[in-house]
DNA sequence: CAGTGGTCTAGACCACAGT
DNA sequence: CTGTGGTCTAGACCACTGA
């Protein structure tokens, strides 16, 4: 599968992101203005502000008229809720990802939370279950259920400190677009999530259910995350 | 300055929206198409695709190439992390807000979990709680803090209701642009919120720490929550 | 194939912030 | 005042869906 053509507005996006995470500005800085930024790209305004858009949307900058677009710091995976420290912000590098339980291909739970098409049902899912550690701890608990349609060799894959979207781009063909998701808080579920997550029975946990939009029509992903928020909040913008 | 002029994209998605919520369209319809919007609202497409933007960004819809714009399933929890779900309470009949605290001015919490600049610092803030109740049942414990900047007689005024944002519109021409937030799960807090929100006091709870930004530069809200999900999961789109 | 949404251009006028 | 972002127009070509 091609890599696909990248709209200009998403480079440009990509680069000015980039340049934020890295440092090259800092928070409270201001970005280049419109106008600079079509002179300096060769892009008309419409294309920039398509980029800034984006940026905007995703917590980066913070736009005012008459002054400009303010950086706003921040670190924010696709869609994703992003864990932040209590104490000290979390970069790319203590996070880490263990496989816990590899793909099987199975049938789907009979108390799954979300509606599925007489399609899903039909093929069933793969079903696999990641550890997200910050630090060394543990504190995400991911399980997720692809339904089994036409992802040759997947069950053989290695997840481990990989990212399940860029596998799912590069190898598939599969763009993440959105999705939605339920959060609760609850008590500690199953003693082996306990043990997983290495918490007491009765400590408190976030539970979120969530369903992912790809640019495949009628075909989504699934999770379950059990969350230990002791030590790190869930972080979000809107 | 008068309620201010509403823009075109705008009052498009607002009336696609009610459309939507009203249930003249429902889960899976398409919409018109592009063309057809504009054919039928007298805009050019730029303008109608912003509106779908905006549909599509809090979930109303998803658009597929070649297809259209489809109705999405509007959410069963209560929208508290998207913007537009504070407001109007999507999908959720019997909504109520009561005032627990009226607004004092006060100083702030030596405690508050959001670093402050030396003018909201020095001004202090109105502090006032509220509580959510769906079905005649507590749900959201809200506590606000709002800057003492430029806000003549906010304390009179009373909020049972009524939206603070559309308070903070109409009477002072305060928008609200967005947000971060911070959640965590912990284990119901001080016996008096639990016995507001009306749990026992092992009962798990989420926490969220909001701070929301508005047209005005360097004027923030912010608000802290306490939810009880034994009931209700809070949703959100991404 | 026709129609859809996705991307992009090249202009225009306005409202607001800082000087 | 100048420069900023906010809104809007009127076209164009492409990629994808369904028939």
């Amino acid at each position: 599968m091609s890599p696909g053509r990248i709209p200009l507005y998403r480079a440009l996006y990509e680069k000015l992101r980039r340049h934020i995470v890295d440092g090259l500005y800092r928070e409270g800085d201001l970005l280049p203005s419109e106008n600079e930024l079509c002179k300096l790209h060769n892009l008309t305004r419409p294309t920039v502000r398509k980029a800034l858009d984006l940026l905007n949307n995703e917590g980066f900058i913070k736009r005012h008229q008459g002054l400009g677009s303010v950086v706003h710091k921040l670190p924010k995976g696709i869609g994703i809720l992003s864990i932040s420290g209590t104490t000290t912000a979390i970069g790319r590098d203590n996070l880490e990802t263990r496989t816990i339980i590899k793909p099987v291909l199975t049938s789907w739970p009979p108390d799954f939370p979300f509606s599925l098409s007489d399609n899903e049902k039909e093929v069933g899912c793969m079903n696999f279950t990641r550890l997200r550690l910050v630090s060394g701890k543990p504190v995400i608990y991911d399980i997720s259920y692809i339904p089994n349609i036409n992802l040759p060799r997947f069950t053989a894959r290695n997840l481990d400190n990989k990212s399940l979207f860029n596998i799912l781009r590069t190898a598939y063909g599969i763009e993440v677009k959105g999705g939605e998701q339920y959060i609760k808080a609850i008590n500690a579920p199953e003693p082996d999530i306990c043990s997983i997550l290495d918490i007491r029975p009765e400590t408190p946990v976030l539970h979120l259910q969530r369903r992912i939009d790809t640019n495949r029509l009628n075909f989504y992903l699934y999770s379950i995350l059990y969350c230990n928020t002791g030590g790190h909040s869930l972080y979000g913008i809107f």
